[in-house]
DNA sequence: AATCAATTCAACCGCCTCGTG
DNA sequence: ACACGAGGCGGTTGAATTGAT
């Protein structure tokens, strides 16, 4: 049942797995702003953190990095998205490195949690249509409008291929606390 | 208000590739 | 040529959150 926060004792080495704390993100976030990224393993252990490299990696990239951005997916960025997995498939990581800021892991939720969902759909309504082709621009052209997000309704516009959204929210996804807090305090820490 | 179902997304896992000795 | 470790990638999990009843 506790598979988040627990602690795993490898050769006397206790590893931390589950959600990170404050603490462990200032931790890393403050030594790589003194030595730099990479190196996870070793980073790790000289920082001082119970995690595995490939952890504090994942941690960072996804995460705490200063130029990462998170939620509020704009039209142009799914429509990217889309484009990009109809040409190359789950190549999350490619498609990724089009996307200033967004990573490889929110692509792909983004994708299995908004857009595949919307692929079935259009599937199971529009019948075979579309067999055996590559669907991307039928999944489009078949919706005149459609709910993304509980919150977000989109509409698709056929004559120019363009997707607008009506929001009525604007809030980034939180993780406990701010990212602004975060950076804010490590700047003070470095001082 | 309580309960259950559905959804989201952070984080882990296993596999693969690459560099090094 | 082989072994090993580090890093990277895609698939998957499951706790937390949100919505529905």
């Amino acid at each position: 049942m506790e598979k988040r926060s627990m602690i795993t004792s490898v050769q006397d080495v206790e590893i931390r797995k589950g959600p990170w704390t404050m603490e462990e993100d200032l931790i890393l976030i403050n030594y790589i702003a003194d030595h730099g990224e990479g190196v996870w393993n070793t980073l790790a252990k000289s920082a001082g953190l119970k995690r595995t490299g490939k952890s504090c990696r994942l941690r960072w990239l996804n995460y705490l990095r200063p130029d990462v951005r998170r939620g509020n997916i704009t039209p142009e960025e799914q429509l990217l998205i889309m484009e990009l997995h109809a040409k190359w498939g789950n190549r999350w990581s490619k498609i990724a490195k089009h996307l200033p800021g967004r990573t490889d892991n929110e692509i792909k939720n983004y994708w299995r949690t908004r857009i595949q969902k919307h692929v079935k759909q259009t599937e199971n309504l529009s019948g075979q249509t579309s067999s055996g082709q590559n669907n991307q621009v039928n999944i489009i052209s078949s919706q005149t409008c459609n709910v993304v997000n509980p919150m977000e309704v989109s509409y698709y516009h056929p004559c120019d291929n363009t997707i607008t959204f009506s929001s009525s929210y604007a809030t980034e996804t939180n993780n406990t606390w701010n990212m602004e807090d975060l950076w804010s305090m490590q700047l003070l820490h470095n001082e």
